[in-house]
DNA sequence: GTTTGTTCTTGATCTACCTCAATCCGCGGG
DNA sequence: CCCGCGGATTGAGGTAGATCAAGAACAAAC
């Protein structure tokens, strides 16, 4: 059932490898990014790594959660259906972001991969020993927790106060964020998701995301490169929608 | 401007006191649950114990985020505006929760309380020290935001997903939740907000969220005393409903 | 008990977004 | 090159909830 069961196999030799995670592409801005040569060596024992194609779950909503993942390329989608049938996207997470943690037993959320990625996979009890060892480990996990949090917030912001097209004009500006921050410059970038999971996210339907596109697009305020690339031609336009200032807006 | 310095002189020798923390009413559920009595009495000289009337901010949005605050009698909401002025309720907190923590420098909501209560307060650096004294302390810090963490995304949820009369009935039953975990009992309890703050909770406007209680009145869900009295007269009803059983429900 | 102000309820209308439906685009395979 | 299919776009009409407006219930002060 999770494609990981299946790829273990495969990936087995990888996870005791002396420095895999020396080489890791998020070691800079994931839970990891605090620690030492030592730490790492130490950690790249606990650690497995797996890579996984578009589409492949990380772990199902109702999973036993007793792992923590580290997305380390790629981006992936949280999501919750309810026992009615329908779904929400909770949020994306890309390179870096830590996925999994929950307070109770099992994963409330299930995560899919939306591209090619490779994540790492950290026993939870395991964890609870590295926090011990490397207080600064747990200092940082507590950081990004509290990020989370801030992000949660500003995303209730937008559910309930926001316009459809505040709202893909705010999911736009992070998306870009996002990226910068990670270090993707240029003016074209990939949205990572359909206009389905966009709307998912952001509490619309497909059709009302597809509409506030064409309406930025016929603005000048973007322009479109096939389906997923987006170049944003007028950044502030984009911002003052997205951000709340309403119809003050320039 | 911020009422905490009106009564700091006030208040002043109460912070001092060897063991205000023993006697303290959430002791159990806060913050402070795992310390020993030792470090409880380490913790009373770093702490600094407020009373507060209703609409008292507790700070605002924009002020420097200096301390931490743990709620320890009443009830507050968490508040943002937006640049044009609208305003959403972020949530509710009750006795034990805290208050206050930002990855930022300043506070991107503000708090104000919904009745009157006692705050503890807490220099952010004192924090950190104590943090390296009691690690249990920390520990017991990172579940408190994981567990809220993943409270808002049951709201997130509910924002993207639930109708008006969804929302509501899960904002009850939510309700009724915390307050049972704090020890309340009995069929009637007091609902903290009004229904314009109940709306911006729930990214509804207060008429939408009066109808909706009106609704479950005449279904015989509930029974209401006075304007904030709600007596609870058929739980799973109410229950199905806000959490997303959909049309099956029975 | 009356007054006064706040909060809640209920009704009538309006609108942003949903829903349903048809067409279009872009990409991979033959 | 053309086909086929999963997305994306665009249109027309319906509806949940917003908005506007009038009263009613409640609570606190006198």
């Amino acid at each position: 059932m999770n494609p990981l069961d299946a790829t273990r196999a495969l990936m087995d030799g990888l996870g005791s490898e002396a420095n895999v995670c020396m080489k890791c592409g998020s070691r800079s801005i994931g839970l990891c990014a605090p620690l030492d040569v030592a730490a790492l060596d130490d950690m790249s024992g606990e650690s497995e790594r797996h890579a996984l194609e578009p589409r492949d779950a990380i772990f199902h909503q109702g999973d036993p959660a007793r792992h923590i993942y580290t997305l380390t390329e790629g981006t992936a989608r949280l999501t919750r259906v309810l026992p009615d049938g329908r779904q929400a996207v909770i949020g994306f997470r890309f390179a870096g972001d830590i996925l999994g943690f929950t307070p109770d037993k099992e994963h409330a959320v299930g995560a899919e991969m939306l591209t090619k990625g490779t994540v790492c996979r950290l026993d939870r009890r395991r964890l609870e020993h590295l926090f011990r060892r490397y207080p600064v480990l747990e200092r940082r996990f507590l950081d990004l927790c509290v990020k989370e949090l801030a992000a949660s917030q500003d995303h209730i912001l937008a559910l309930g106060r926001f316009s459809a097209e505040e709202r893909v004009a705010g999911f736009i500006i992070s998306l870009v964020e996002a990226q910068e921050r990670r270090g993707r410059v240029g003016p074209v970038f990939d949205l990572p998701a359909t206009r389905a999971d966009i709307g998912e996210f952001l509490g619309l339907t497909l059709e009302t995301v597809s509409r506030a596109i064409s309406a930025f697009r016929k603005r000048g305020w973007i322009r479109l490169h096939g389906h997923s690339g987006i170049e944003i031609t007028d950044r502030p336009a984009l911002m003052g929608l997205g951000s709340g200032e309403g119809v003050h807006a320039a």
